[in-house]
DNA sequence: AAGAGAGTCAACCGCCTAGAT
DNA sequence: GATCTAGGCGGTTGACTCTCT
């Protein structure tokens, strides 16, 4: 058998919080933590909630170094960056906003963000996909883009270019050099958007396309679960069901330094499910059950990728124009821009 | 001043995964 | 291996507040 029942749903009470139960949830913590029990903690606390309510309080509510108030620009810029690469995913945008909950990132981008940037599109590109659906064999290349990647099914990665094209299983190192010959290229994958290094061949990775903050990295991990190596780098991120798992080639890690140009040679990977561990060395791809993105949220996610787009054209919000990531069922694209 | 509609956000709901039994 | 719960997540709800007419 399992575990003991849960907690008496009868017995217990719903709605908001008056302060009183609040000091007594705090005081509480505070005094004796949640011991890693939240479904025992309300009787020891002496609150008539549930375990989940309670949680859920002092996650959301309570706990310290909690900020509430407005999002400055350059939360909504995170927002609307991780919203175009990765979708709903509130808990890992939470994690890149120190003080921040899910909870209130989602209710932002629901009640505001989301309709600052429906406002700020032009009309003509509001529902416009950006994209041709996934079905199509043959790929058509964006007019402004140079070199599209599309990854299929079975892992390995085809390369398009305005003339050339051919099929690799490593998105990085595979890469003709040819294709490569302009400094100018860029490249993002699901996390990162990289650059080319000096060394030919070799891509380091920075977050932001746009001249104007292609220095900010995005440093995952400010508070998000972390194992860290003797050096006190950071090789693997855990974001709920995420993980964020870089592969040290030997060179320095991305977490321990400060310049693009130290990170060349190193591969970066987003797993799903499980620890990650038996997904090394793969690209995995986003399942198709339990994503939260129904047709409607992927067009929605589509629409943003594009209204961020089109900001970023207009200085409004400068996200960067590599960001345009078509997650799909069997497909993922990666968009290379001159 | 009052009613209607829109906006906000805390809290709940239901689902999934990991882990305990 | 099957069954069950805890914890965590995203979606939704509904009470409250604000704005408009």
């Amino acid at each position: 058998m399992g575990r003991a029942p849960c907690c008496d749903k009868a017995n217990v009470k719903k709605g908001p919080w008056s302060p009183e139960e609040d000091s007594k949830l705090k005081e509480y913590i505070e005094k004796y933590g949640t011991g890693g029990n939240w479904i025992a903690l309300p009787q020891k606390a002496g609150l008539k909630r549930c375990g989940k309510s309670c949680r859920l309080r002092w996650l959301n509510y309570l706990r310290p170094n909690i900020k509430h108030g407005e999002f400055s620009d350059e939360e909504d810029r995170v927002i609307c960056s991780l919203f175009a690469n990765i979708g709903s995913r509130w808990s890992i945008i939470a994690a890149q906003l120190p003080g921040r909950t899910d909870n209130d990132i989602k209710n932002y981008w629901n009640t505001k963000l989301k309709k600052k940037l429906m406002a700020m599109a032009p009309q003509s590109q509001r529902k416009t996909p950006p994209f041709p659906s996934s079905d199509q064999t043959d790929p058509p290349l964006p007019s402004h883009s140079l070199l599209s990647i599309y990854k299929d099914s079975g892992g390995s990665f085809s390369y398009y270019s305005q003339n050339k094209s051919f099929t690799g299983f490593d998105p990085i190192s595979q890469i003709p050099s040819s294709l490569l010959s302009n400094n100018n290229v860029s490249f993002a994958t699901n996390s990162l958007l990289f650059q080319p290094t000096s060394q030919e061949g070799l891509f380091s990775p920075m977050q932001y396309y746009h001249p104007a903050v292609k220095d900010n990295f995005l440093v995952f991990g400010s508070e998000a679960s972390c194992s860290s190596n003797s050096d006190g780098s950071c090789s693997q991120i855990s974001y709920g069901r995420y993980e964020i798992k870089q592969e040290d080639m030997g060179f320095h890690s991305l977490m321990s330094n400060n310049g693009y140009e130290n990170y060349q040679n190193q591969k970066f990977m987003l797993s799903y499910g499980n620890h990650g561990v038996e997904n090394l060395n793969q690209w995995v791809e986003k399942p198709n059950g339990n994503t939260g993105e129904t047709p409607s949220d992927y067009d929605l996610v589509e629409d943003v990728k594009q209204l961020i787009s089109s900001s970023s054209n207009n200085n409004i919000i400068p996200c960067n124009d590599s960001l345009l990531i078509d997650e799909n069922k069997t497909q993922e694209k990666v968009m290379y821009y001159y």
